[in-house]
DNA sequence: GTCTATAATTCGATAGAC
DNA sequence: GTCTATCGAATTATAGAC
């Protein structure tokens, strides 16, 4: 993004931005936004505090850096139209175990509104264009996102933060088990007449 | 509780009192933990900062005394066993629309680790031993409770915190239309063989 | 490009007058 | 019981030397 085209070496700085980043990340995962400090995430990264200052602006821009945030939806069109849901859920398990992105994500979205709005835009958007490929009207296509990440954020929320006990044992199969046929339901149940 | 027997007249203190905690669940809820000031609470009490500490001993103790929350959850043993979802659904809506403590305890739970435990033991005391009162095995009791947990959270996060658009325009009873059939088959469902 | 020093706020908490 | 005054700590952000 900021190397030259003409040089195939990453510079110095990049290195310093991405330890940066990945610092952040886990720092805004684990502690949210406020209690994350430039300080401490500057520590983590081996750097000078002033230098997050000097590559990012300011605190709302290394969060906003640090959680852009794809959802990597899969192309439903060859998914059996009745394993919907099993595929979304396990697709969501797999992409933020071990990625801390979402977390810092949800935890910041509880406080920061610029989280919150980020949040909106990836369920909004991303979720949305998806659940609209095997076409319903429109306002429905919107509400059957919206339960989908009702459910979805619910599980991440109660797994990852709040740690409830029997959401953190059960593992993933036993989860998509039970969340599937919700999700299924969501996407494909008939609306009330 | 902390009214002499002898007197029936509340003590200026008590009314105090009373307006700190309004104020603080209020602040909790629009801000969360670390940005709701004691300042901007007492300001909101009309009284001096230093009450608060005075009647509350410190912020953790305010919220722990603001974030106090009975689910209030009814009993469940003369519902129509295919009824259960509804009831539960329609009991958490209305439980928690006009009434800000489950906000500002969602909110908190995100960032402070106080406010976590307190929502685990609100989910994991209260609903499972409601769930608990058409027995089955105890560790499904607990996972049932959780998943129920989990999509009640959820639809809480995004329609309170998050404000997913399609989550905030859906009326209860759509709500409940789409909601009640999952925390039913969360309750009643056939666990995996 | 990296670090030192520090400005400018803001917050929780305390001491003590009335 | 209520308020004034203030301490001490922590934070983001900036200015500037090397």
């Amino acid at each position: 993004m900021t190397a030259p085209a003409h040089s195939t070496q990453p510079r110095r700085s990049d290195v310093t931005r991405a330890a940066i980043l990945q610092a952040a990340r886990e720092r805004f995962a684990a502690d949210g936004y406020e209690r994350a400090t430039i300080r401490a995430i500057a520590a983590d990264a081996r750097i000078d505090p002033s230098m997050v200052m000097r590559y990012y602006g300011s605190k709302e821009g290394l969060f906003g850096a640090a959680a852009e945030f794809d959802l990597r939806l899969p192309d439903l069109t060859d998914v059996p139209p009745g394993r919907l849901g099993e595929v979304l859920v396990r697709h969501f398990l797999a992409r933020w175990e071990g990625d801390d992105t979402l977390v810092a994500l949800l935890r910041a979205a509880s406080t920061n509104p610029g989280a919150a709005e980020r949040m909106r835009g990836i369920f909004a958007d991303q979720l949305t264009s998806t659940v609209a490929t095997f076409g319903t009207e429109e306002t429905m296509t919107a509400r059957r996102a919206g339960l989908v990440a009702s459910q979805i954020l619910g599980l991440a929320f109660t797994r990852y933060i709040v740690r409830l006990p029997p959401m953190v044992e059960m593992d993933p199969e036993e989860l998509v088990f039970w969340v599937a046929p919700t999700l299924q339901r969501y996407l494909t149940g008939q609306p009330e007449s």
